[in-house]
This record gives structure tokens, sequence and C-alpha cells, in this order.
DNA sequence: ATGTGTGAACTATTTCACAGCC
DNA sequence: GGCTGTGAAATAGTTCACACAT
């Protein structure tokens, strides 16, 4: 029953709405956009069609943050940016592991998003001695027993776990214990993890499935075919699916 | 101010809330655990568990699908996996093609989660003329020109757009003219597409945006250090960050 | 004039709590 | 006795519409 408290505290300042924070992303992504172009000044409408949102949602969203923009005129661009990039923390760096190096995980070590917003690999891990010692991205890749070494070391409040789903909540046990309190999973499982620590997660094939779901309803099916009459069909008459193992 | 009225319609049945939407999938992923390991039965209790949630909101989700549960025993797994499968949309095939070969485009070329769920990998497309022709995953991969063949080909309904941050739009344009109306978008930009296509992004950046913002509110900086005493400290003293580059 | 900031209305989602069926 | 299915209450999120600052 305890840390139900935290989060959402009171109005506008601190606590501010997850939605909001998981948009706050986006508009700092367009404003850089805006700024690399030169522009100074933005409306709600201008920057809202830049991040795909409506211009009432845009503002409601700066509103938690405070009154950063002037009536009549718009947002300064260069402020705006310093204001969100503060607010989620984005003015000081973040130490990050990426454990499992797979393809996935070179993917991640070798994504230029990483270092242009404050985010510094300090570890690529991982269990297969084939890979422990290659050069990805610039930096060797180390073993998984000194994941604690490294984390206490370079100080790393996030990781980054790209492993093999049966491998993920034995690593995440681990970094978890060795004091991160941020994850985020690339693995498909649902990690369990204690009070305190956040954890993300990021599933090509979750993605997947939701997208089927709204394309059957589209009329007919993946190429047109089938179902074009008004009923569903009854259960019952299909064979069942899903054979197969994860990972 | 059209298609403003599809998605949600009437009460249980048709109109399946969006966030139920969303843990269909993991629900489905713990059920084929159980699955594998022999177990006939869960309660809502269990089967909450594993996925991650609490048991209302389980029972709440699976009664939009309709009533599959038996009152005093719980849910029969098997019965339950074909129920969400064809909810999903599951029970029929769709076909897929990635644009985009670099280390991300291989990662999701080489994820096993696509066959093993019924998504079918149609082609691997590159623009890269040093990329094309290379065989990935068991599959050569084609030249971004004949994207517009693949999809009419293959009946391709989802494109899994993997280039960098500067080709997503074009080809995203490309790929809804030829047809599909569902696109998962890995580049880190807003897609802007016509009524009745929908896109979902995965963003790295964003979801590492997010873990800072709620790291930062853990007490102290990444460290433990600064930021000790309670305020917030006044704007316009620090230096302005965000310098660099997208892709 | 113009466009922000925000109460108020509306819609969606989660949680509670318990009637009803096995 | 145990567990589902679901109305009703509580909470979160979105959109409207306009007062007010520039």
């Amino acid at each position: 029953m305890t840390s139900r408290q935290n989060r959402q505290r009171d109005r506008a300042g601190r606590g501010i709405p997850e939605a909001t924070v998981a948009r706050l992303p986006v508009y700092l992504r367009a404003l850089t956009g805006l700024q690399e172009r030169g522009v100074a000044t933005v409306s709600s409408e201008e920057l809202a069609a830049a991040a795909g949102v409506n211009s009432a949602k845009l503002r409601k969203d700066l509103s938690h943050l405070g009154s950063y923009g002037t009536r009549g005129v718009g947002y300064e661009v260069e402020y705006l940016v310093y204001q969100i990039s503060r607010e989620l923390g984005l003015t000081q760096d973040w130490v990050v592991a990426i454990i499992g190096v797979g393809n996935l995980g070179r993917a991640l070590a070798g994504y230029g998003g990483f270092a242009s917003r404050g985010f510094r690999v300090a570890g690529l891990l991982d269990a297969d001695d084939s890979i422990v010692g290659q050069d990805i991205a610039g930096m060797t890749v180390g073993h998984i027993d000194r994941l604690e070494d490294i984390i206490a070391d370079h100080g790393v409040s996030i990781a980054v776990i790209a492993t093999p789903a049966g491998a993920a909540q034995g690593v995440c046990d681990r970094v978890v214990a060795a004091g991160v309190t941020s994850v985020l999973n690339f693995a498909p499982v649902v990690l369990t993890v204690p009070d305190g620590v956040d954890v993300r997660k990021v599933d090509l094939s979750i993605e997947l499935q939701i997208l089927a779901f709204h394309e059957q309803r589209k009329a007919g099916g993946p190429d047109g075919l089938a179902s074009l009459a008004g009923g569903d069909g009854p259960p019952g008459t299909k064979q069942y699916v899903e054979t197969v193992v994860e990972a």
C-alpha cells in the first residue's frame, strides 16, 4: 500500500500528468527542428501541427510547465527548448548501460539519439563469449560478469535490457540490486521490479498486434479478400492459431 | 471533420476500448506462457499477476470480448488464447515489409516474434546499393525501387519503416499510395498520413526521456549528487543544452 | 487583432465492491 | 466458498470556448 501517494501531486508546477510527460519529448524534437531552420517564435497552432497533436492539447500541456508563452505572439523557440529540457531532466547527463548485444543491442549502441540528448552509454555487456571483446560503435563489449562493476564505477542510472526473453528478469534483478532505478526493456516479458523502480517497455510484437487489430476492422482481410459480408463469423469453426515460442 | 465517428462504437461487443486493445497482446503472451507449462485454467488473479496488471482491470478488459470465464473457476487457457487471437486478428496472416535495413532493420528482420504471431515478412528493402543484395535472416534485400511491386505482389498491409529520419516521410507517402493502411514507424519523426491510415511509433529516444523525467524526481541527480536542497533553481542561470541533430 | 492560459464540459479509463453463478 | 462479470464511483485525460494580456 506504500508509494501510492507519489506521482501526481497538487496543481500546476509539480505533478505533471503522465500523458503530458510522454508528449514533451515530441514537442522538444519539433522545436529543435524549428531551431535548426532558424525559426525564433512559434504559435501553439504551428508547433502542434509539427508535433502531430491539436493546439488545445499543446497549450494545456505547456501550461503545466508554467507560462512560457506570450499572448498574441506565441512561444520563443529557444526558451521553450530549454524549459522542456530542464523539465525532462535533460540538462544533466544520464549514464546508460546496454545489456545484450545481439542485433537489437547493436542497433541501440549505434543509435545517434543517445548522445544527442545527454544519454551517455557507459557499457555494452553480453554473456556470449563470441561477442565479448568485439568493438561496436566505438566501444568494446564487456562480459556480463562485470555488470555490477560497470554500474558502480560509471554511476549508471538507466539500464537498457536487450537480451533474449529468458535472460531478462535475471539481468533486471541484478541491475536493480546494483542500484539502477530505471529500466528500458526490449525483451518480450513482463519484468517484476520493487517499488520505486521504473520500467518502460518497447515491444515490436505488441505494436504489430495492435496494428493488426485495427487493420482487421478496415473492410476485409489483409488482401481485401474474405469477410465482405457484415458478420464476424461464428466462433468455433476456425482452427486455433498460436503454436510457437517467444524470443 | 470526417471520420471522427469511427473507433469506439456502442457498448460491449464491438468497440473495444483502445487501452484494452493495447493490453490484449500482453495477456496473450502470458497465456501462451502458461500453455507451454501445461496450465489448463487460470484465475483472473493469476493471469493478471503474470501480465503485470491488477485483476479488476483484467476482468473488465476480458469482459469487452465476451463472457469467456467460468464463475468460481476461472478461464480456460486454450479457449482464451483463441478468443484473444481472433479479436486481435491473429487468426489470419498479415504481410509485412521492412523498409530500411540498417542495424535496426536487421534486428527487426531477425526478430522471432514476427513469424510466431502470424506476421510474414514479404520483403526487406533499402536504398543503399551496398546493402541491396545482401542476405539477411534468410531473405535477400531488395532495392527500394521495387517497393510498389512488392506491396502489390505480396499484398503487404503493414509497412515497418526503419529508415533514417529524413527518408521516413517519403517512404511513408509511397507505401500509403501503394495501398498500405498500417505503418509501424521507428524513425524519429512525426509521420503525416491521410485519414484511415494507422501509424504507431516506436521511439527509443522518447522512452529514455520519459525515464529521465521520473529518474530526476527520485531524490538527487544521476549519481546522487546535486540538487539536494529543496528548490528547483531559477531559470536563466544554466547553460542551454541541445545542440545536435536527429538521425 | 491575435494567440495564450485556463476554467468548465466532456470523454476515457481505472478501481471499487458486490450480486450472481458455479 | 470462490471467482467472474459488471454497474457505479473515482480518477485521468481531452476538447471547448473565451477572458485577458500583449
